[in-house]
DNA sequence: CGACTTCTTGAACCGAGTCAAGAAGGGTGG
DNA sequence: CCACCCTTCTTGACTCGGTTCAAGAAGTCG
């Protein structure tokens, strides 16, 4: 599993003063945008921050926010009548939280911010798209390519959730996430930030805390990763990969 | 749980020669559609067959299709390496399967029939939508909605396999397919079709076979259920939505 | 340093899986 | 209409992955 350089990955990454680089880099993954697109991406103002534990998206909230996380991790959960909880995904630097990608006319599924949160308001952006504008185009397609990209993790969980088992969902995981951060220019190497508790990932994976423990002792015992206070480094990628029957989500037709 | 009338389920509801009654049902559900675009409903016209278990949605299709389910049940699914199936969702009639509700750039996970399907292509729907044409706007926002329904399906799933004991998770999906199967028009009370084979319903719900088996049994033996050949009687919805934590999704902003 | 959260470990338990074999349906052809 | 076959359902016995309970160790932060 060879990494990509940067180039390969940024095609059209610019230089500039941007608000967010985690989510320029990913809007133009796919996507050429225009100068019109850059500018509105660069006057992006409303700064948000969150302390954890903090909803950014409040359940039954009648007037949906969109923004995007800046930094920190947050996540969509339900809790359940007696205490259980389920996270549902995790949100990251250049994930969309709030109406824009996701149409919450339904879900009952407050976003949460699971450690510190910075997000930026994407209003300006929602709005801009709302309208029928020919210049926003490319904005338009790249959102809805985000918003796809974000469904096929979706099914992923399902599919990791119904049918692995805890070894392999947590190593399944784990590549997600490196995947998910690469993508978004947060890291490069097979070395990355992991600050979730384990009873986090059990709530994510559908395990207990006790569980996803010795399933982790289980992954550094076989060397398949590393653990460092808030880090993971994943050794031997291809090898995870086979066991957890982890592929990329990647586009069939772009 | 009462059931509504057929009138409020179906406020917009007209009569009128019409291709697929349950999509045009699911449509208007929350949303008014002007004559142009009952007009684009009707002229619906490529009927196609499937058989059981032939694929409606091809994997790496690179030219993807947008057809919506005129009857019969089909599914998304992954077919792991080692033969293990996780069944993502089930289509039923007035279901969008493909491109126009799902943005296929990246999910693997061919749409399989699982009972005969008889499908209608969408294509003209698709294009129609497509074009910034002011005519359709209502038929815009209406397959809004039923993505955002679908969504929200999708997210209730995760649930069901995170966190939902086995009992708990049959107990729960009955009464989702119930539910769906009422907003579309397709039933009124509490009994309904579920042609549904023991090993579909355990690949959909991450269990084994026999364990459905032992599962759906303890649902008859606690008055829960009645099951026949191919359908299913919730004989007590309450009961059963309590102890499966079921709730219908519902729009909370419109 | 003290208080609190998070991680770790062991032992017992249990929900769900596996294996295996038989019964019951449900179609098909003679 | 029956005989046959194949799929689906059912049951029992055993195994195992994962949970629960409980207590102690290690971080972490003020």
């Amino acid at each position: 599993m060879e990494l990509p350089t940067r180039a390969e990955i940024f095609p059209h990454a610019r230089r500039g003063r941007i608000q967010n680089l985690a989510l320029e880099l990913r809007l133009e993954r796919f996507v050429h945008l225009s100068p019109d697109e850059l500018d509105l991406l660069k006057d992006l103002a409303g700064r948000r921050r969150y302390a954890p534990g903090e909803d950014i998206i409040t359940d039954g909230a009648r007037t949906p926010t969109c923004e995007v996380i800046a930094s920190g991790w947050a996540g969509r959960q339900r809790v359940l009548s007696d205490g259980r909880r389920q996270i549902i995904n995790f949100a990251l630097a250049g994930d969309f939280v709030g109406a824009l990608i996701h149409p919450d006319f339904f879900a009952q599924t407050p976003t949460v911010a699971i450690t510190a949160v910075e997000t930026l308001d994407m209003t300006p952006l929602r709005d801009a798209l709302a309208a029928p504008d020919p210049r926003f185009t490319g904005l338009r397609r790249a959102c809805a390519i985000l918003a796809a990209m974000d469904q096929a993790l979706l099914l992923e969980h399902v599919i990791r959730l119904g049918r692995l088992t805890a070894y392999q969902r947590t190593g399944h995981l784990l590549l997600e996430l490196h995947a998910r951060m690469a993508l978004a220019g947060l890291i490069a190497g097979w070395r990355f930030p992991m600050p979730l508790t384990q009873e986090v990932l059990a709530d994510h994976l559908g395990l207990s805390i006790v569980h996803v423990n010795r399933t982790l002792q289980q992954l550094r015992r076989e060397n398949m990763i590393e653990l460092r206070v808030g880090w993971v480094t994943v050794l031997q990628p291809e090898a995870l990969a086979i066991m957890s029957d982890f592929k990329l989500p990647a586009p069939t037709h772009v």
